[in-house]
DNA sequence: AGCGTAATAGCCAAGTTTGACTAAACCGTG
DNA sequence: CACGGTTTAGTCAAACTTGGCTATTACGCT
């Protein structure tokens, strides 16, 4: 729950800064949260003793809105979740890879092309990144450290670049997928260039 | 939805033929599925007609298995699902990010000790992806492009690492996170090293 | 002044995910 | 052969997430 921490750093705040923070920082994209889900963790951080709500206006008839802070209790675990998160290691979820492992079930041309144009996403992704870090925007009015974050994205996507094509030239050169082992048959084709394998019993 | 392309690709199955697949592939790590959601999604698919279905047997008095297969539309379903994952970018959220951007919360020593410390586990991923990429098992038991999967792990690992040292070193090297325009002010410390940040009204 | 669009604030029902739980059958081993 | 542990197969209630909805006020434009 890193919207303790933005509570934290933004308190006092009520929901719909929350809210605007995280869409300004696009954190849907990179972070798990979604706008409907921050009332919801609201209230719960509170029920847990995290927060404690400090005060509820109204201005004219437009819907009330209720303001938080963090507590005692609530700095205390947003300090050891941070320092979890610092110190530990975990492959986060990436729909491409899930994608990729069904690479047999691509044509062959087709899997190389889409990893071409992902490198050349990925090549106009890190353009565009180190264009906003020369920008004066993110020079001047952002923290040092998102122009460091952009880095790491940009060094992890050079990376994958290289992997693309790497592996796209691979596709093209025809090696086969199959395992070692049994790399005399010839099935695995994918829907588009024939049969399905013939139940090869693969693990 | 990729639970549709494993049993695209194991079908006939049963759900626990499926669970007990993701878990070798211990797929909860990259992909989004825990065993308890693989039920549910099986039923959900079968009611929108992608699968169908098959038997449903049961050997003694266990619990009755439920066997599944693709549909024609599903078969479709599966391909228009799959080619959009190869090609379109999507950035998956990272939990590190999300922990990274709060960087002002942390005091200055343990930062860059973490991301040493992460440099290292990263360089114990590579080595260990390596070993296994060498071992038998992978290079005759499994398809060629599981190792290539291993290759991109490593070389967004790699990446990682090398930002890792170079931005600890800067940490290190006590530059003021602050946005170059105030940064004559002496806010932004951490819980640890000294008071709140004095409201700088950051964005 | 009038009118359409955008922003403000938050709620909520419907859908999903999850970890914990059953309960029989198989395995091996002293 | 008894009996503890693992495997098989799946269910379920509770928690969480989501996108859409409401209804008021501010803003821009002619």
């Amino acid at each position: 729950m890193m919207i303790l921490g933005l509570v934290r750093w933004m308190q006092p705040v009520h929901g719909y800064d929350v809210r605007r923070e995280l869409l300004s920082w696009s954190a849907d994209k990179w972070a798990n949260i979604q706008p409907g889900s921050i009332y919801h963790a609201l209230r719960k951080l509170t029920e847990e003793g995290l927060l404690r709500a400090v005060a509820t206006e109204q201005v004219g008839a437009r819907p009330a809105r209720t303001t938080y802070e963090v507590t005692v209790k609530g700095e205390d675990e947003f300090e050891t979740l941070l320092r979890n998160s610092w110190w530990t290691i975990s492959e986060p979820p990436d729909p491409f890879v899930a994608a990729f492992s069904f690479l047999p079930a691509m044509p062959r041309d087709e899997a190389a092309a889409a990893l071409r144009n992902r490198a050349n996403q990925l090549r106009a992704g890190i353009e565009s990144m180190r264009a906003s870090l020369e920008s004066d925007w993110v020079r001047n009015r952002k923290p040092a450290h998102v122009g460091w974050m952009f880095e790491l994205w940009s060094a992890r996507a050079e990376a994958e670049m290289g992997w693309c094509e790497r592996i796209a030239e691979r596709i093209d050169s025809g090696v086969s997928y199959l395992p070692a082992e049994l790399d005399e048959a010839q099935g695995w084709s994918g829907w588009k260039d024939g049969a399905e394998p013939p139940d090869t019993d693969a693990e």
